[in-house]
DNA sequence: CCGGATCCGGGTTGATACTG
DNA sequence: CAGTATCAACCCGGATCCGG
């Protein structure tokens, strides 16, 4: 990227990662860890091959990403975050809260993959009842699969399907999303297009509460 | 700009102010208030006049500017950011913060203005004598004049000179940084090409104290 | 299948000139 | 002062191809 050749922190910034995808791929990186090439791709839909290895490159050269050649079972090439690169986590969580209102807009063709929930499940959720044993939430967005766990005041995501969840939620993404936001009442959920299934205190359990967190922006869709 | 096309709230929020030049405007507005269209392209020195028209109708059209004809006696047209555009700060917060290692590398032809230092001034300074009566330090950084105030425990910064100021620094831009930021000594500043007169009381009233912040990043030059 | 490299058309940006 | 007009250069997107 050309730079802005001015001599402001914000500007110096944005001469590293101000480039289109950039902070797309620092995203991917930190709500996956460590990813293939390949994983990248995907889970960076409508991107370009050859911008991928452009600006894995750049953003190697300037210290944000380091490649690792993965030991010999796997075989192939890992692009992890260095700590100066995991240290745009604050950027990329300030850009996510501001986008929050923009997520009432979902366009039919907009991509969706089961890693984006990490930011709101980190944004939103809790685990109000810490005392209790560990459970889960199988979440199904559109074809996405995720669980969501907690345990001892800890709430987590993982990307996969788990037979053993405590309940089972499946919908359209605007709606899992409005649901963990706190904008639709689980009790509302299966009127509004959602589905759910097992125990609802598991899934109370983490959901926003009124008064909980004052000030959160909501996903009304 | 072309949408990115997935439901993420970091991509919606980028398909907004991912655009070259958006957020420096941003920048600008929330570190100089409402300003006519001349100040921001001096503010914004290396942008192409059409792209400053451009991308102020964008962000007119997206709702985080309005344009205000102001009345009669000045009888020009003011662009200010609207609530939602405020909303921005933690976001050019989080960039400034982690572009201020960045600063160690000042180009000669990098361009400077006075307004760019509030930011720092935001980040790395505090009143530590609340209790005093207000004072004040005229900064010469290169050809740009400003005035940072202390007073009842409040540091703000205001462009231009102050005569009656109680200290007053010169330098170039990198030196006055490394001041604020607390990586260069007042004692050692004379040695280090900055000139220093007037009341060293009224500076160290409002420079960061070793173990006052932990953790800040310093400009190391 | 993985991790790219290459090529090309079109859109965006940048610099300058000009105007009500 | 507040832009518009023009045009060249560059960057991005999409497709295709290639070596392990």
């Amino acid at each position: 990227m050309r730079s802005y050749g001015q001599y402001c922190s914000v500007a110096k910034a944005l001469d590293v990662v101000g480039d289109r995808w950039t902070l797309l791929i620092v995203r991917e990186l930190l709500s996956r860890g460590p990813c293939r090439y390949t994983d990248l791709r995907s889970g960076l839909p409508g991107i370009a091959t050859n911008l991928l290895a452009d600006r894995l490159r750049e953003l190697e050269a300037a210290g944000l990403v380091e490649r690792e050649d993965a030991p010999p079972p796997v075989a192939t090439t890992l692009f992890r975050l260095t700590d100066r690169g995991a240290e745009l986590a604050p950027v990329i969580d300030a850009l996510g809260r501001w986008g929050v209102p923009l997520m009432r807009d979902h366009r039919a063709d907009d991509a969706f993959r089961g890693q984006w929930l990490r930011l709101p499940v980190r944004m939103f959720l809790a685990d109000h009842e810490p005392d209790r044993p560990a459970s889960s939430i199988q979440i199904h967005a559109g074809d996405q699969a995720v669980v969501i766990d907690a345990d001892a005041g800890r709430v987590s995501l993982r990307l996969g399907a788990d037979p053993d969840a405590d309940a089972t939620v499946t919908g359209p993404p605007p709606r899992i999303l409005a649901l963990l936001s706190g904008s639709l009442d689980l009790a509302d959920a299966e009127e509004q297009g959602l589905r759910v299934a097992g125990s609802h205190e598991a899934i109370r359990r983490v959901l926003p509460r009124a008064g909980t967190a004052a000030g959160e922006p909501e996903v009304t869709p």
